[in-house]
DNA sequence: ATGAAACCTCAAGCCGACTTGAGGTCAAGA
DNA sequence: TCTTGACCTCAAGTCGGCTTGAGGTTTCAT
């Protein structure tokens, strides 16, 4: 059962939670990498549970995969975060966090200026001239739904 | 040039500032009709500036378009939005944003929790296990960048 | 009457993060 | 040995909110 440990793709999804079809697309986006078998079968490393926990934690946080991906480059010999590592990534985060509540806060309080006059004027409401960002189109990471 | 009151579709995408085949799109999601010249083209009344207005500022404010399409279908008489209505639809939108600061608030707490913990553990990790919502996949509106 | 600009429809493409399906191979217990 | 379930690859599909392109028509000023 423990044979290598090495775990084979469904262990690992059963492990994270994650499904393999997910995981087989991380490891070709290269948030991971994994050793094959003779029958080229993947097989991981325990330290990728956490490596995976790593990517799920800071997806519900908001970051996309692209970002992940940089952030975990950018970690010293390549390997799986340590706590040393999600001290430092999760503190650029918070940052983020901070960032995306200042902006709702600022759309709320137009929107409380916006509820009174009822003015739905583009050229006029604060709400569709203030905060531009708002409304790039584009993708990126989806954080609320 | 302001022969009958109506707005060719270059125009009113000018006045608004939306694409010209943002309309269209939105002309075939059911979220504004359209008049026809004798030769196909779409003719709009000037209300129709402010039923967009009321589009936009609603995306910014995070709503999907069938959202949007839903609140501007339970209008009394079937037309554009007033101030009143308006008045009633942004306190409802109020409240979503309320909500979505305190979502976000949740998290940044427990982001400072497991800051200093680094287990990055899914068992035992606040931050995985809390606000399953957030995680949901699928599409939605896509609220911050 | 004419020529350019604006309009029309319909189909397909784009983004991110995956999932689904087809068709085939591998690993391990009985 | 055999069977079954887990695995493999590659291509295509999904969602929302549009954009882009091809190929054709209308409108309007001159």
């Amino acid at each position: 059962m423990h044979a290598n440990d090495l775990l084979a793709i469904g262990e690992l999804a059963r492990r994270t939670g994650l499904s393999v079809s997910a995981i087989r697309y991380y490891e070709e986006k290269g948030l991971i990498e994994a050793l094959r078998t003779g029958g080229n079968q993947r097989r991981f490393l325990r330290g990728d549970i956490r490596r995976l926990s790593f990517v799920l934690i800071a997806q519900k946080l908001g970051l996309s995969l692209d970002e992940i991906e940089e952030a975990l480059a950018r970690l010293p010999q390549g390997r799986n975060p340590t706590a040393a590592d999600w001290k430092r990534i999760s503190s650029e985060i918070r940052r983020k966090i901070d960032a995306q509540i200042a902006a709702l806060e600022k759309v709320r309080t137009d929107l409380d200026g916006c509820i009174g006059c009822g003015c739905l004027s583009l050229k006029k409401c604060a709400l569709y001239n203030a905060n531009d960002k708002w409304g790039e189109s584009g993708s990126g990471p989806r954080v609320l739904r």
